[in-house]
DNA sequence: AATCCTATCAACCGCAATACG
DNA sequence: GCGTATTGCGGTTGATAGGAT
């Protein structure tokens, strides 16, 4: 976009080149086409490689890593230029829903394109959903992914990754305890791609859609909405009174344009693809609804027969997104206040505390069946097992935990409150009597994702890590204090 | 018309992996 | 095996254009 760059003349350049040397700095900034035509000439007689030395043999006073990426992104003769067509910009979902932020491995699936393209439309659709509170992956790519990984998924590979580019739903394994929620399925079909919706016309589109119907049919939120919490708490208040009374045979139908924008900021997990963890939807924490820096990494996409194992019921065929964050939007049959205020002031911990506060009432509550909570595979859940897959195949650099990590951190910083929100998860918990400490024995840490030394900073922020621990501490506390 | 806001793009930075001596 | 250089990758930043107010 930055069209106004002016082109210095090649005099021009040589004399600015010249005083950069007698100044010993390597120029920075936009490339200038006589900067180019330098390095295409360097690159045609010396062939690419060896980029320090481009600026030592032709005078570019530029660094190699810069040389390097200009050619990469700019002057390689096969390069595609101009917009991503549909057909590239469904591979890119398709890529992503695997790969995560793998930029380069996508590229590579793309001729012509460029890593550093792909991230930027990447980010910035990224940016357009967030705001239009709208999905990710649109539920074909899902399914897509989710076939691809139930047929490729073996335990074999997971635990041994010989073959990583013949089946990268196999790597970079990170598993989170998911819970099956059949009001998904709901959701996905009345909440968010229902009719009315995609016939919003699309406001802010950015340029060509290749998914009509899906994710690129989007209705912007009115600008009024965006951003403003206090709205959006308001209208959740109206969405989830609305889903108390509602029988959730009947499709969701808003009465008005924003209510039916606003179910598509409902912060969901739709569109994201199963295995893309709860902790990556939470971005769409109500906390911080619809703006904010994120942290967006969405990972790869798997299961581990682990989790099959402990978690699904093998009569009940697995719904296409499992996520925490379906807690806050799965419209629940019966539902107290204090769900509702959990939900109004949620983001993933609220969402899991939700789901916790949620599993221990059901066992008190006669009205079991209207929870979706599978019990008898959630009681039954092995902390320590759990660990210990945490410990044995989180690859830290693997994008889902790497993404896990991010979205914890994420939402600790980002709420902002993170003692009080344990304050909020003790007392909530009511285990804890604010003297126990939850076991942290049991509990992984998030070094046990991001590996060690890898707590530094994200955008810039500390990451909060005992907080996020304690937090996750208290929770699976919850678990195991309460007669587990 | 001025200002603000957002989207987009290009480039930089830091880190990690790899190659090389 | 070790240190250094090089390359590659992903995250982030800054500049700009253009639309909205």
């Amino acid at each position: 976009m930055r069209k106004g760059h002016s082109d210095l003349s090649l005099v021009e350049e040589v004399s600015r080149r010249g005083n950069m040397r007698e100044s010993c700095h390597l120029k920075k900034g936009p490339w200038t086409s006589a900067e180019d035509a330098i390095l295409v000439d360097y690159v045609k007689k010396n062939g690419e490689g060896n980029w320090n030395a481009v600026q030592k043999h032709s005078g570019l006073s530029r660094c190699g890593k810069s040389c390097r990426l200009r050619w990469a992104n700019h002057l390689r003769p096969d390069l595609k230029k101009g917009m991503f067509t549909p057909d590239e910009e469904r591979r890119i979902v398709e890529l992503h829903a695997k790969l995560g932020n793998k930029w380069a491995r996508m590229a590579a699936e793309l001729p012509g394109r460029t890593d550093n393209e792909i991230k930027n439309f990447w980010n910035t659709r990224i940016k357009r959903l967030q705001r239009a509170g709208l999905p990710i992956y649109p539920p074909d790519v899902c399914l897509q992914v989710n076939i691809s990984q139930e047929e490729g998924y073996n335990v074999a590979s997971f635990r041994n990754q010989d073959s990583f580019g013949s089946n990268l739903l196999q790597s970079d394994a990170f598993e989170l305890p998911h819970v099956e929620f059949e009001n998904l399925e709901h959701n996905q079909q009345y909440f968010f791609y229902s009719p009315e919706l995609l016939s919003i016309p699309p406001k802010t589109i950015g340029p060509s859609h290749g998914y009509d119907g899906h994710m690129f049919t989007m209705a912007c939120p009115p600008k009024h909405l965006q951003g403003s919490v206090s709205n959006y708490i308001s209208m959740t208040n109206q969405l989830t009174d609305f889903a108390c009374e509602e029988t959730y045979d009947e499709p969701y139908k808003s009465s008005s344009p924003y209510d039916s924008d606003f179910s598509t900021n409902d912060p969901s997990s739709f569109g994201i693809p199963p295995g893309t963890d709860a902790l990556l939807s939470s971005n769409f924490s109500p906390t911080e609804p619809l703006s904010g820096p994120m942290n967006m990494e969405l990972p790869s996409y798997q299961y581990s027969d682990y989790q099959r194992d402990s978690w699904v019921n093998p009569s009940v065929p697995l719904p296409l997104v499992e996520s925490v964050d379906s807690l806050i939007q799965s419209p629940p049959m019966k539902r107290a206040k204090s769900d509702i205020f959990t939900l109004q002031n949620s983001g993933l911990l609220e969402a899991v505390l939700y789901e916790s506060q949620k599993l221990k009432s059901s066992k008190d509550d006669s009205c079991q069946q209207s929870s979706t909570l599978m019990l008898d595979d959630v009681t039954d859940f092995p902390l320590k097992d759990c660990k210990s897959e945490f410990e044995a195949h989180c690859d830290s650099n693997s994008p889902s935990a790497d993404s896990a990590a991010s979205a914890l951190s994420e939402h600790t910083t980002v709420s902002g409150s993170s003692s009080d929100e344990l304050q909020f998860v003790e007392s909530i918990l009511g285990c804890n009597d604010g003297n126990e400490t939850p076991n942290q024995m049991d509990i992984p840490q998030l070094d046990d994702f991001l590996g060690p030394g890898q707590f530094g900073h994200i955008n810039g922020r500390v990451r909060e890590k005992p907080i996020v621990t304690d937090v996750i501490a208290a929770l699976l506390g919850e678990d195991t204090c309460c007669g587990h």
